[in-house]
DNA sequence: GCGGATCAC
DNA sequence: TATGGTGATCCGC
C-alpha cells in the first residue's frame, strides 16, 4: 500500500515522458538508459511540470474508473456480456473480407529525402528538425532511441553524433507530388468505374508519412469472377497479384524517388495501417482476408499498436491490464460499463479485427488554423499586434480556398505550457481578415484582462476558423480528381457528372502498370531465353519482385532482383550501396559486363535491359516512335532541379539556428543528380568514389552519351527514360490527361524558392 | 456551442 | 537555450 501512490506516480511519469518504441526500427533498445537521459534532460523545465500535472490528471481519471469497476455488480456485468455477445454477432455478421485494402507508407520520410541529397548522411544517424523538435529520424538514430517528436537537444544527448538537418518542406512536398504521380495511375477513380460496386479509391496524405491507402478490386480477373465474395477459390490468385501489384508499386516509387516505401494488405483499413509496419522499412506485408487469419494476428498485437489508441487510452487500458487486444474481446462487457458508447464499439471492433472497408470521400475541411510558437511574449500591445498577424495569415488561407466560417477560436498557452481556448460563434460567416480579428482580439482581451494587473505570459498563439458555411461556388473549377470526390461526398457511389469521366472506357478495364510491365517481362522473357545467373543471397518471403512467372521458370533472373531484400537487416542500402570490393558480373540479358559490388545496381542493369529488350519489341509492333525529344527534355529538367536544389542548399540562412548541419564540402553535392547534368554547360561530375571508370555510356533510349561512370545513376536516368514511356503510354488509354508524370516534380522545386 | 483533452502525422 | 503545427474528434457540460 505504502509504495502504491509513488510507484503509479513514476509509472504514470514514465508513460508520458519515456521513450515510445512503438515506432519501427525501435525494437530492443535499452530502454531504461534512454529513459534515464530523457528524464535527466526534461527534469525540472516548465515543460516537465506540465507534463507531470497532465499525468496526475490522468492518473485520476483512472482512480474514478477503477473506483466504477469496483462498485460494478455481477449482475451488471452479466447483463452487459449479453448486450456484448450480441453485438459482436451483429459485428461478425457484417464483416467484410471482400475488399483488399493497401495501406503505403514512406519509410522515415524527411530523413529518407535528406538521405537521398547528401551521400554523407546516408552512414550517419539524423533527423529532420532542430534543436527545439525532430520531425522524423533515420534509422540509424533510431537505434539510440531518437524519434519523431522529440526535442533535438535531448536526440543530441542520446545520440552525440547525430546530425539534425532543418526541414526542406518544399523539397518533400515535391518528392510527395512525384510518389502521388505513381499513386495515381493504380487509382481506380482513373479507370472507369464500373457498375460493380468495389470500386477503389486512393487517398494520398502529404504529411511527414506520406500514406496513401488504395482499394483495388480484383485486378485482372474477368469482371464476373469478383462476385464470389470471400470464396477462397479465386482468393489465392487475387491475394498474388495484390502482392505483385504493390511490389511493383513501390518499385517504381524507388525508381522514381530513390526513395522506398513500405506496404501492408489487408481486409481493413485498420488491418492494413498495422501491416505497413510489419515490415518496415522497405518490405510489405499481406494478411490473408480470411477470419482465422485475421484473429491470429489481432492476438497478441498490443492495443498501442492500433490507430486511435494513444498513449493515454494504452494506459488507461493497462490499468485494466488490458495489454493485448485478444483481451479488448475478453473484457468487453466491463469495458462497454466503462467507457463511452463510441469507445466501446470501437474497442469491439478492434478486438474482432474489423475495421473501416471503404474510405470515406474526400471529406469537407472543417476547420483551418494557424498557430505559432515562440519566446515569452507579455506585452499586450505586442500580443495584439501578433493576433493580427495571424488573422491576416489565417485570412489568406481561408481566401484560397474560398472559405468562410460562423467560429472563431483564440489559442493561447502561457510559459507554463498550459493551453487555453476562447471561441466565439457568430451570427454570420466571415472571412477577411478584419472581421477575424475583431473576434480574436476581443477573446485576447478578455484574457488579458483576466489576468491583470499581471501579464499574459505567451509561449504560443494561434487563431482558428470553424463552422463553415457551404459554398458551391467552387465546383466548377474543380480539376477532374477533386471533381470526382465531391461529387461522390453524398455518399453514393455513383459518377454524377464529372466531366472528364468517359464512359465509353467503362466496358473496358485499363490494364494497371504492374500487369503491363509483367506481361512485358513475360513476353520478354520468353524471348530472350536469359540465361542463368549464380543465385546470390536467400530467397526472403519479400522476394519474387514483380515477377511471379520469372521465377517459376528461369528463377535466375528474380533472383537477383530479389535480392534487394535479402540485405542485412537494419541497414537497407536499396538505392545505392557503396560497397568495399569492386566485382565483375555478366548482365544475363545483354551478356556485358556489369562493374559493380552493389546488386541493386545491377538488378537495376538488368531491368534496364529487360525492358530496353521488350520495348525495342513494342516498338518494332506497334510502330510507336520514342520521343527523344522529350528524353532530353527529361535530362535538362534533372539538371535544372539539381541546380535549384543546389541553390536551395547554398542559400544563406538567416537564424544560425538553421544552418545547415549536413557535413558536406559541398565538392561532391549529390553524385546521384548531378551526373545528369552532361547534356547541359556543365562540366562533368564526380562519381561515387566506390565506383570503377567506365567508359561512355550511352542511353539505350535517347541515345544520349551520359556522362557517368556510375551505373547507379546511369541505370536511373534509363530507367527514367523508359518509366517515361511507360507512362506517356498508359495515359494514353487513360482519362487523366491532365499533367506529364515525370518531369513535372521540377517545377514544384523551383517554388521553394 | 464551448473548452479541455486525445490522437495522428 | 531549448518540447511543433494542423486538423479532427470526443466528452462533459
Amino acid at each position: 500500500m505504502d509504495n502504491e501512490p509513488a510507484q503509479t506516480k513514476d509509472e504514470g511519469f514514465l508513460s508520458r515522458m519515456a521513450l515510445n518504441d512503438n515506432k519501427a526500427g525501435m525494437e530492443g533498445l535499452d530502454r531504461d538508459k534512454i529513459n534515464n537521459i530523457i528524464m535527466e534532460s526534461s527534469k525540472g523545465s516548465k515543460f516537465y511540470e506540465n507534463e507531470l500535472k497532465k499525468d496526475q490528471q490522468v492518473n485520476q481519471r483512472i482512480e474514478k474508473m477503477m473506483l466504477q469497476k469496483a462498485n460494478i455488480t455481477q449482475a451488471q456485468l452479466k447483463k452487459a456480456q449479453a448486450q456484448v455477445e450480441k453485438m459482436t454477432l451483429a459485428l461478425e455478421r457484417s464483416r467484410d473480407l471482400s475488399r483488399v485494402i493497401v495501406h503505403v507508407d514512406m519509410d522515415a520520410f524527411y530523413a529518407a529525402v535528406e538521405m537521398r541529397d547528401c551521400a554523407e548522411l546516408k552512414t550517419k544517424p539524423m533527423a529532420v528538425g532542430s534543436m527545439s523538435m525532430l520531425s522524423t529520424s533515420n534509422y540509424l538514430a533510431r537505434k539510440y532511441g531518437v524519434r519523431a517528436a522529440m526535442p533535438g537537444f535531448i536526440a543530441k544527448k542520446l545520440c552525440s553524433d547525430l546530425v539534425i538537418v532543418p526541414p526542406n518542406f518544399d523539397k518533400y512536398r515535391a518528392v510527395s507530388d512525384e510518389i502521388r504521380e505513381i499513386f495515381a495511375d493504380y487509382d481506380p477513380h482513373f479507370l472507369p468505374m464500373s457498375l460493380d460496386e468495389k470500386h477503389s479509391i486512393v487517398k494520398v496524405n502529404i504529411d511527414e508519412d506520406l500514406s496513401p491507402i488504395l482499394f483495388k478490386e480484383s485486378p485482372g480477373s474477368p469482371p464476373g469472377l469478383d462476385g464470389s465474395k470471400g470464396a477462397n477459390g479465386g482468393s489465392e490468385l487475387f491475394g498474388t497479384s495484390v502482392e505483385e501489384a504493390v511490389r511493383e508499386m513501390r518499385f517504381r516509387i524507388e525508381q522514381k524517388t530513390m526513395l522506398t516505401a513500405s506496404a501492408g494488405i489487408a481486409p481493413n483499413m485498420m488491418l492494413a495501417k498495422v501491416c505497413s509496419d510489419k515490415n518496415k522499412p522497405n518490405g510489405q506485408y499481406r494478411l490473408p482476408p480470411t477470419r482465422e487469419a485475421v484473429m491470429d494476428f489481432i492476438q497478441d498485437l498490443p492495443v498501442r499498436k492500433i490507430c486511435g489508441i494513444g498513449k493515454v487510452s494504452e494506459k488507461m487500458l493497462n490499468a485494466l491490464e488490458i495489454t493485448k487486444c485478444s483481451h479488448l474481446g475478453q473484457q468487453m462487457a466491463l469495458l462497454s460499463l466503462l467507457f463511452s458508447e463510441t469507445a466501446c464499439q470501437n474497442f469491439m471492433e478492434v478486438s474482432l479485427g474489423l475495421g473501416s472497408t471503404r474510405i470515406s470521400r474526400h471529406e469537407e475541411r472543417k476547420s483551418m488554423s494557424i498557430e505559432r510558437t515562440f519566446k515569452e511574449l507579455s506585452d499586450a500591445e505586442e500580443q495584439f499586434s501578433l493576433c493580427r498577424e495571424l488573422c491576416k495569415d489565417l485570412a489568406e488561407d481561408m481566401k484560397k480556398e474560398g472559405l468562410k466560417g460562423k467560429t472563431v477560436s483564440l489559442k493561447l498557452k502561457n510559459v507554463n505550457f498550459e493551453v487555453k481556448t476562447r471561441a466565439q460563434t457568430l451570427q454570420c460567416a466571415v472571412a477577411a481578415e478584419e472581421e477575424i480579428f475583431a473576434v480574436a482580439k476581443d477573446l485576447l482581451k478578455t484574457e488579458i484582462d483576466n489576468e491583470s494587473p499581471h501579464p499574459l505570459k505567451l509561449r504560443l498563439m494561434g487563431v482558428r476558423m470553424s463552422a463553415f458555411v457551404s459554398s458551391d461556388d467552387k465546383a466548377p473549377t474543380q480539376k477532374s480528381i477533386l471533381g470526382f470526390l465531391k461529387s461522390g461526398s453524398s455518399g453514393s457511389s455513383e459518377i454524377k457528372g464529372e466531366p472528364s469521366y468517359n464512359p465509353s472506357q467503362a466496358s473496358q478495364p485499363m490494364q494497371s502498370f504492374f500487369q503491363r510491365a509483367q506481361a512485358k517481362r513475360l513476353q520478354l522473357h520468353v524471348s530472350t531465353e536469359a540465361r542463368g545467373i549464380s543465385p546470390i543471397g536467400a530467397c526472403s518471403k519479400e522476394s519474387a519482385l514483380s515477377s511471379a512467372a520469372l521465377n517459376k521458370t528461369g528463377g535466375s533472373v528474380s533472383q537477383v532482383l530479389e535480392n534487394k531484400r535479402a540485405a542485412p537487416a537494419g541497414d537497407h542500402p536499396s538505392t545505392s550501396g557503396c560497397e568495399a570490393r569492386p566485382q565483375i558480373l555478366i548482365c544475363p540479358v545483354c551478356s556485358s559486363k556489369v562493374e559493380t559490388t552493389d546488386l541493386n545496381v545491377f538488378n537495376r542493369h538488368i531491368d534496364l535491359c529487360l525492358n530496353v529488350a521488350s520495348t525495342n519489341q513494342k516498338k518494332s509492333e506497334s510502330e510507336s516512335v520514342y520521343d527523344e525529344k522529350k528524353c532530353l527534355q527529361e535530362c535538362k529538367e534533372l539538371n535544372k532541379r539539381k541546380e535549384r536544389s543546389e541553390a536551395e542548399e547554398e542559400q544563406p540562412f538567416g537564424s544560425k539556428e538553421s544552418s545547415r548541419v549536413c557535413p558536406r564540402g559541398g565538392q561532391h553535392g549529390g553524385s546521384i543528380q548531378k551526373v545528369f547534368l552532361t547534356q547541359s554547360d556543365s562540366k562533368p561530375t564526380t562519381s561515387q568514389k566506390c565506383q570503377g571508370k567506365l567508359s561512355d555510356l550511352v542511353c539505350p533510349v535517347c541515345h544520349l552519351t551520359q556522362e557517368t561512370d556510375d551505373l547507379a545513376v546511369f541505370n536511373r536516368h534509363v530507367d527514367l527514360c523508359l518509366n517515361q514511356e511507360v507512362l506517356h503510354e498508359l495515359k494514353g488509354q487513360t482519362t487523366f490527361s491532365q499533367n506529364p508524370s515525370v518531369v513535372k516534380n521540377s517545377k514544384n522545386i523551383g517554388k521553394s524558392q
